[in-house]
DNA sequence: CAGTTACGCTACGACCCGTAGCGAAAGGCC
DNA sequence: GGCCTTTCGCTACGGGTCGTAGCGTAACTG
């Protein structure tokens, strides 16, 4: 193991972190103004003011920096505990919902995933910067659910990992598909609809185990 | 109101259907072999033995030909009458996971969506020749369950339509989203846990009304 | 037959891609 | 300080795709 946790060679000149948050920034606004489709690596290198090989020396192309542009929006993501299981659906729910309605994400999202059907190293980055990210929110508002006797404890671990598996899919999905291909907004009452619904289905597995 | 229910113009040479047949299939044999981002209109032109100059004709660009190409394939998701709500659903998920398992869906569903945030005719058009042939199903079902007395008559047509979409959103943007974003399989475990969720989910619903 | 529309073909400017090659800048190491 | 290494900005390039214009020909109508 050669610790190079954080610069791959410790000799030479470094890498400038301010072209970096640049380059990033630049793709975001880029994204906002023109939409996936036009953007390019010369107009991004441009705003960013910054030669176009640099961008090609950090990134193998538009696919791998666009997912990286957009990961950092994910962080903004959290799951404060508001007493109940059926509020923390809510909140997540709107959260995430806010977040698609953002120009970036909304032209770039589904455009990586498309793009990711055919490039697996492309799959696994976004599965990391974004998709796993988002998962443990699923995790954590089970777990406190739990801890406040709403759901059952689990006993089959593997059966945990499904369910929550399963729970990711139907809150991701049915929001994205609600907010992107719908195109209809994702309001309190759909939230409360869907969260009730969800809930309700919960309940009643947990009744038929 | 000039009846050209049809035909655009009664005079003239009337356009070549075998083309239009022969650019679609090409369209989808292209969107195989290359995916969506490597598809290009010439390359569709000499598959389908045809001018490049013939495509823009009759279509404005890439993603109005490939909604097309693609639009025809949702016409195989049936609805049989499996006897009960559960196998209805399972059977449709079933059937749905399979067109997404497609190179031709897999590649050019996600990538329409995506062109379609930042262009709202392109939206209406998938929404018309994909969306809608999908929603159908999801009424039709309801329909069936209600005639079997498994869901209770709705009496308020307004939330039923609201409820409608709300099942179309989380069915379709699970199975998608366990399908393309997740990467994992939609097989017949996952069906049965995820349809066993709704239906729990909209019997509480019912028993709560 | 004349009129109208679609077709195949070629050619074109415009744009973007991704890379090579260069000299200069900015660090670490002795 | 001097030397080595890596990154930087810049320019230039061949290759590819785009979408359109222009032309002569083909097909169908009245």
């Amino acid at each position: 193991m050669c610790s190079r946790t954080t610069s791959r060679s410790r000799t030479g000149r470094p890498r400038s972190l301010e072209a970096d948050a640049a380059i990033l920034e630049a793709t975001r606004a880029a994204l906002v103004e023109l939409g996936w489709s036009k953007l390019t690596m010369g107009d991004v290198a441009s705003r960013a003011k910054v030669a176009k090989t640099t961008l090609y020396r950090r990134w193998a192309g538009k696919n791998e920096l666009v997912v990286d542009a957009v990961a950092v929006l994910f962080d903004e993501l959290e799951l404060p505990d508001l007493g109940s299981l059926q509020a923390d659906i809510e909140h997540v729910v709107l959260q995430f919902a806010a977040l698609l309605e953002r120009p970036e994400t909304r032209t770039a999202l589904m455009a990586v995933v498309a793009e990711s059907t055919r490039d697996q190293p492309l799959r696994e980055r976004i599965r990391l910067s974004i998709v796993d990210r988002q998962k443990r929110l699923v995790l954590e508002g089970r777990q406190r659910a739990q801890a406040r006797g709403e759901l059952p404890a689990g006993r089959d671990p593997l059966a945990t990992d499904a369910t929550d598996d399963l729970i990711f899919d139907v809150i991701a999905g049915a929001v994205v598909h609600r907010a992107l291909v719908s195109a209809e907004p994702v309001d309190e009452a759909w939230v409360q609809r869907f969260t009730a619904l969800l809930i309700g289905g919960l309940g009643a597995a947990a009744a038929a185990s």
